[in-house]
RNA sequence: GGUUGGGUUCCCGAGCGGUCAAAGGGAUCAGACUGUAAAUCUGACGGCUCUGCCUUCGAAGGUUCGAAUCCUUCCCCAACCA
């Protein structure tokens, strides 16, 4: 059974399929993220019915919380979370990034202090195999080290030149059977170290690839120009996933580029803080205009809380902090991400890829500019 | 009627002679969020012609170089005693 099969290329642009473990995913696809087991305040059955064919769950905070015990004894996350579809697990690389400044790296791996109890853990490609074993997810990421950018080139080689090593530590360690396991890709915006992590990756025996360490502090457009040089040459065979990205305009941008799986935590995040995505730009409900408004987020969207409530009392739900309104507002962009995929999937399968391509990206340019754009930093 | 404790910027509440337009919460307003330490975080929050000035700490007087802070009288509030 083969794993990844593309349906259909129009330019770089790919409409396929991967077939895992626990169900079969249609890509372009948008991976909700699940951390600690949970797309956070929705159950399983809602992930399903608003559009989720695949979820993320993290390696090192799972192993945290509940740790390999419980994880075993259930066997496995699926099981113990009541999600019967496919699973993606994060390797703890992104933790290495995330809490950098609570961190020692060595060649053998990464020792974490615990943000929950200040109790130190160490992570090596090994450990977080095992982990992922025992969460049974249906993607395995190797671990990598990712860097904040901007950062120097002596940086970036010693970070992408290790993921290396330690990836290929990983794909040695005792494979769970049917569990299929992902490369990563570094190198920042510097062609010609994408182009030498590229050439490292590929040679390991991989199921997919990703592109790791982007929208981690650049531009947007040093974002699109990197992918638009790297994208290309990635095997067309393999999966592409860009990881931790992004925004609705830095997703087309990426499926122009030949992405075909995407995981962010921008419409869970943006939720639970009063950001709705629509396809004018994020709307925050939290805005004193909006307290009288009887107009629902986006008159054209289908989701259960557009089709049933006003912007007052979404506001409302907010001031009050009812749970309700992290539900509903979780609910809606998950379904906006999700029927946007859908619309990009059906336009590579029409073949209208390009005509959907130039109609949205002057948009969702407009809707969603990044904090360079806008103004609000410097990169330099 | 008496005793005691109080009245502080939208609300709660610190301050008890200068470093006070006045701590800290809350409310309000705005912003941020990209492989989740995030239902979180940041900023603004008396007014203005804004590196300074003006008006504010129950009211009116007073002491002092200087008062939200000390004194006098008055007005309210709370508890207790008659």
């Amino acid at each position: 059974m083969k794993t990844f099969e593309v349906l259909q290329t129009q330019g770089h642009a790919r409409r396929g399929r991967l077939t895992l473990k626990h169900g079969v995913v249609e890509t372009p696809v948008f991976m909700p993220v699940g951390t600690y087991g949970a797309v956070k305040s929705m159950a399983p059955w809602e992930i399903t019915e608003v559009g989720s064919q695949i979820i993320l769950g993290n390696t090192y905070h799972l192993y945290l919380r509940p740790g390999l015990e419980v994880l075993r004894q259930f066997k496995g996350l699926h099981n113990w979370m009541g999600w019967s579809g496919p699973i993606l697990t994060d390797s703890g690389g992104f933790q290495v990034f995330s809490l950098s400044e609570r961190k020692k790296m060595t060649e053998e791996g990464v020792t974490f202090q615990s943000p929950l109890d200040g109790s130190k853990h160490h992570l090596t490609p090994e450990i977080s195999a095992e982990i992922q074993r025992a969460i049974g997810s249906d993607i395995a990421m190797v671990l990598d080290e990712c860097v904040a950018l901007p950062a120097t080139k002596e940086q970036l080689t010693k970070a992408l030149e290790l993921s290396y090593r330690w990836a290929k530590r990983f794909l040695e360690c005792e494979r769970l059977d049917g569990q299929k396991i992902f490369g990563i890709v570094q190198g920042g915006t510097d062609h010609e170290l994408r182009k030498q992590s590229l050439e490292l990756t590929v040679s390991l025996p991989i199921d997919g690839l990703a592109i790791g360490g982007l929208s981690v502090g650049e531009p947007h457009a040093q974002m699109i120009d990197t992918l638009a040089y790297l994208a290309p040459q990635l095997p067309p065979e393999l999966p592409h996933y860009l990881m931790g990205v992004g925004t609705p305009r830095d997703i087309l941008e990426a499926v122009n580029c030949g992405i075909d799986m995407f995981d962010c935590v921008l419409p869970t995040r943006n939720a639970r803080n009063g950001g709705f995505f629509t396809p004018n730009g994020l709307l925050n409900i939290r805005n004193a205009e909006h307290r009288l408004s009887e107009l629902p987020i986006d008159p054209d969207c289908a989701c259960h809380c557009c089709k049933n409530f006003s912007r007052s009392y979404l506001r409302h739900l907010f001031s009050t902090q009812e749970i309700l309104g992290c539900r509903l507002a979780t609910i809606h962009n998950l379904h906006y991400y999700h029927a946007f995929m859908r619309e990009i999937r059906q336009a590579i399968e029409t073949m209208a890829f390009p005509a959907f391509y130039e109609h949205w990206s002057p948009q969702l340019k407009a809707a969603y500019p990044d904090a360079y754009e806008r103004g609000i930093k410097k990169f330099e």
